[in-house]
DNA sequence: AGTCCCCACTTGTATAGACAACTGAACATA
DNA sequence: TATGTTCAGTTGTCTATACAAGTGGGGACT
């Protein structure tokens, strides 16, 4: 089926390796949806890796939501679409790019204040503790798809304001200047009607419906970096979720 | 600090006995954010298991999102409130009971009837093939939250009809009757403005904030079981999301 | 003081082998 | 025909070991 594909000695992970070999495969569509994908063992001994390897590759390719494993059966193609299997936390940029569609943003306003009380606990910081406040309008294609205000703590990065420049991913800036990567973020949404100002800035009537976020983006380690208040138009923005019951082996799922 | 506390003849799996223990622990409190959880080696020591075993608790620890771990340093608390960390999929009746507010429903309609396009589309069905279609307006607390219209091809539960009460979960009722447990589901979420009708059935405004959501739900192998369009009151309801950038091991982030 | 090297500790990857538990089909029995 | 058994194939768990690779500290040297 497939010839050895495996280098030993160009420093990826042979499970990584197998995992991507696999994943193509599923992507490509030449494995269609619940078709067994080849067992441990038979991976295990096709290229010459220990069983532990070609399971882990397996596994990690369960994680990935694009294959799942049934005790006794094998493992088969899950048949999901699984670019929308998780959302990545992507900044603005990146997502409007990945849609292809252009990004634009207005800096409306970027200054330094202090916290107030919602911003003071999602980012844990001292209620009245200085943070920068950075209020812009985004565009996708020339025309506005939301507002939004960005506060972060003065204390983690105190020249953001000379390192900042309007036309620039804050995010890569943040990596850039700081080592800081945003790894993962939660983020609530409301349903609710535009504001005079902000229907101005959208460019729809007044209490037209438009989603109301907060957003709290932290460090690998748990550390929040970012609080985000944003208003999206509700005619140009849906939430996409994933809701999963699956954990690392709920000994409960057994007994049902 | 823990004495032993396995039990190697009770059938559950060492890894996990192990990982349910430092779960308590940080849960509990008792283990702060960002404290080291023990290494690898100290649990294989303190317990008499391999260093493979401990590995796999501290792994799946690390999956639930309650702990991250750096290479060469440890594995540490991760400081969240691991309980939202990721959303399960809840049946209303579980979902309402879990937040300490009373579950009711009103069944509106209870019929067959032929999907149309996006229903069949969601479902994996035929274009006119036959679903059941169940609308319902969703109590919490004896005030609507939510009108829901939920379809589940025919095929697969011939006689939903009888097997259903109106007092009963659905999903509880899909389990026990045909074996189909809802493993994970999509949803997409819109902000928009009630319709007369809906307005009347949630007693609000007309032109009221309401999130519109679609969802469909799916068995372990990927299957599609329900697909459901509900339109929930904007001022009772949040629509929490954690959006993550980890997946197993992308090589391109070491790079970075 | 600073710089480099080495060492101990950590997680990451990989191997080889063992047994348990589950599935499904082929087979034997009543 | 129906039922139970056996068996091969699969995933799940666990052990023991080895080496690679990243981190941080202490110590030696400059």
């Amino acid at each position: 089926m497939w010839p050895a594909f495996l280098d030993r000695y160009s420093g990826v992970p042979l499970y990584y390796q197998i995992q991507q070999h696999l994943l193509e495969e599923i992507r490509s569509g030449s494995w269609k949806a619940g078709r067994a994908v080849p067992s441990e063992q038979e991976i295990a001994q096709r290229l010459g890796v220990s069983r532990m390897t070609a399971r882990h590759a397996l596994k990690s390719l369960c994680n990935l939501g694009a294959a799942y494993s049934q005790h006794g059966k094998g493992t088969f193609v899950s048949g999901l679409k699984f670019e929308k299997n998780f959302r990545q936390v992507l900044s603005f940029s990146e997502e409007m790019r990945s849609r292809g569609t252009r990004p634009q943003s207005k800096v409306l306003q970027f200054r330094q204040a202090e916290s107030d009380n919602e911003v003071a606990e999602a980012l844990h910081i001292g209620l009245g503790e200085k943070v920068f406040v950075l209020h812009r309008v985004r565009l996708a294609d020339s025309s506005p798809l939301c507002v939004e205000c960005t506060h972060i703590p003065v204390r983690l990065c105190p020249e953001l304001q000379k390192k900042f420049k309007p036309r620039m991913s804050l995010y890569k800036c943040l990596l850039e200047n700081y080592g800081m990567q945003i790894d993962f973020a939660d983020e609530v949404a409301e349903a609710s009607l535009a504001t005079a100002e902000e229907a101005r800035l959208l460019r729809v009537p007044k209490k037209a419906p438009v989603f109301r976020f907060t957003r709290t983006a932290y460090l690998r380690n748990g550390k929040p970096v970012e609080f985000v208040r944003s208003v999206y138009r509700g005619d140009r923005c849906k939430v996409v979720n994933r809701l999963s019951r699956r954990m690392e082996f709920s000994g409960e799922r057994a007994k049902l």
